[in-house]
DNA sequence: CATGAATGAGGATTCATTCAT
DNA sequence: AATGAATGAATCCTCATTCAT
């Protein structure tokens, strides 16, 4: 029983090793260039148990994906349900500042999401959990839809359908992440990541408000 | 001689077949599951061909890249430059459905754009021709920077740095296409693209007007 | 850990197997035109086990040049070291014929030296390997010079440098060797190995002796 | 008429700077490694044009280790007869530098030795023009047992089978050439070849001469 | 559970040779 | 005679995956 309880401990630990030793290799070479015996050697393990942890390489990406996303939304969601109530856009901004905050510190999930969308993943990975990580990658979008109707019933927005502002709103966020990833595409642009994510965000905040 | 004209002509023709049939190869399965093999049999014609004219499968993407991009770049430049004078968010409004329009006929670009970013991509061509992809992929940006400019000194825009403005605005316009990019989110999301899309470009048009 | 030892003790038989199956491969056909897939196929094993062992083609043929090296320098030692003292010219015979012996043994030496010396082996393999090869290749040398300064000593032999001395003895040897390698050219000369190496040891040793 | 002539004329010069070509380019990649565009490339000539002028990579070898050869041979002839009467040492001495400074300046007839005693040659080449290149490989060794012959008479030299006499001197000249030719074994030897051929020279020479 | 040796299909690239013009 | 575009077999090497121990 304790021996049981350990080993499920061990286990659990074994896994999360893994996944963080293709986290790191992932992110080095990207997910094409990185090797199954990249991440064994990382992990500390062979390249057999990684097989006997995850299906394939790219179940590998999906759980990345999928634990990435949920420590997104939930540190989203910490972002969203303050103590005191708050005006909708002062919702929507701490939203986007934890949205940031994230893609700063997980930088890879970017790419990863990109490497998602081509090659045999569609086919190496099961349908329920590729939806599953598209889902996740959108349950963020929920809560500014949340945070938007409030702004509407608080009459601070437009009275359109607030999934279609959500919508704008975070393909803004993502628009300006995307442009700043490049290192080469940073220095031409020639702006510091937080200025320009900052002006977008109070330019769309600003958009979306009634205009008087 | 005619025979050298046309000798000339059969070669451009070749080297534009092993181009479009890598355009198809590189969509269908993405670039690093593409083969070469596959473009060649595509192209009707030997691996050794291909050789004979890219030096590599990266060049081959570097000249999609920038055919693709000079294109793109021919349209939004027509989209600007009206007969009459016109006020500057009618011009931001030409160049963002001139971009919508180039990325419904050539959706590859994007993902392409992406597949440049990692990989060997930087190693296998030449560091100037990766420098013009960049380039010519804030080339773009650059008439956005015009128009809001113009719509500076008109009273129009907020009076601040023009780049930015541009920054964001280009960046929105990019946020929802990815957003939208993929069938599987644009069913979860539930909307048309040209419909986020119009709303999004009247946001962010709204969002850099003064506050009046 | 029976387990263990014979796992270790596979692994080296395979190690040899590919090698030795190299050895046959590069005799054949010459290192050049020898493929991987030759020698994969000849020591059945597959071409990604052969990868498994060693690095590169290149790195099979330093592997299969430092043995016989290894091998000959030992003979070498043996025939040099007698148990009675000997006379200088006389552990010269004693060497030249380890020598020979060894390259009527393992004939293929002599082009795998050769096929050291150009193309992409300097590349390929780890520069300190190189050395070492060429090191090898000259240990034998050194068993001749201290024959030859035994010699001087005993004044059968001129008072010169006994790298000079050793350095012309060993290519007189050689030079012989490579002559008669060729079968065509054996033809053409119409001499046996043995009796043309017999005689110009005979010969080289004379004249290396003090004129009385 | 006169344009025939000229047309020979022009063919030769082709030929010629065909040959010219490839013995740069084999000599700076190495045989295997110099491909047929390069050569056709120095020659300034169509690569069909290499192959109208010769039937294969290797009969330009074979053609270029001929005329290297016949050179060679007609050198050494001069070295060998001398106007007035001459010893039957010193002729041999003037073989001896007429064949080294023959390989000092053109260095490359060593490894495309080398390189026609393996690979695809025997096959791609017909055996008559093969042999003939061994032929003339000897034919230096001819006039060596000449000079030795006329030592024996001069009861300069051992009575004994001057071919004998003649692969020895000759193999012991070879073998300082080989051993000196690659730049990292003629450091390691620490000595300069003039020197130690020298050396070798005489050495061979006394120990032909009859033990007084 | 864990290992890691073995696999072999597959990938990018090269190059001697041919042949229509 | 000369060209040079086209070929495609051949080569080295990689790596996700399996499986006996």
């Amino acid at each position: 029983m304790t021996t049981r309880a350990r080993r499920e401990r061990e286990k659990k630990q074994r896994r999360q090793s893994i996944l963080q030793a293709a986290r790191e290799a992932f992110s080095e070479n990207g997910f094409h260039n990185a090797t199954v015996d990249n991440v064994a050697e990382r992990a500390e393990v062979s390249k057999g148990t990684v097989y006997l942890y995850f299906k394939s390489k790219e179940a590998i990406l999906a759980r990345l994906l999928l634990e990435g996303l949920d420590e997104l939304v939930e540190e989203l969601e910490q972002a969203y349900a303050a103590e005191e109530p708050l005006p909708a856009d002062e919702r929507l901004r701490r939203l986007a500042w934890a949205y940031l905050s994230f893609f700063q510190r997980e930088s890879q999930y970017f790419p990863f999401l990109m490497a998602m969308d081509r090659g045999r993943f569609q086919e190496a990975i099961p349908s329920p959990v590729y939806r599953e990580v598209l889902e996740a990658s959108l349950e963020g979008l929920n809560l500014v839809v949340r945070a938007i109707e409030q702004g509407s019933t608080e009459n601070l927005f437009e009275r359109r359908e607030a999934q279609e502002s959500a919508c704008i709103f975070w393909a803004t966020l993502n628009g300006v992440l995307q442009l700043m990833e490049h290192p080469l595409r940073r220095e031409m642009v020639g702006m510091e990541l937080e200025t320009l994510y900052q002006a977008a965000l109070e330019t769309i905040i600003q958009g979306l408000q009634m205009t008087r």
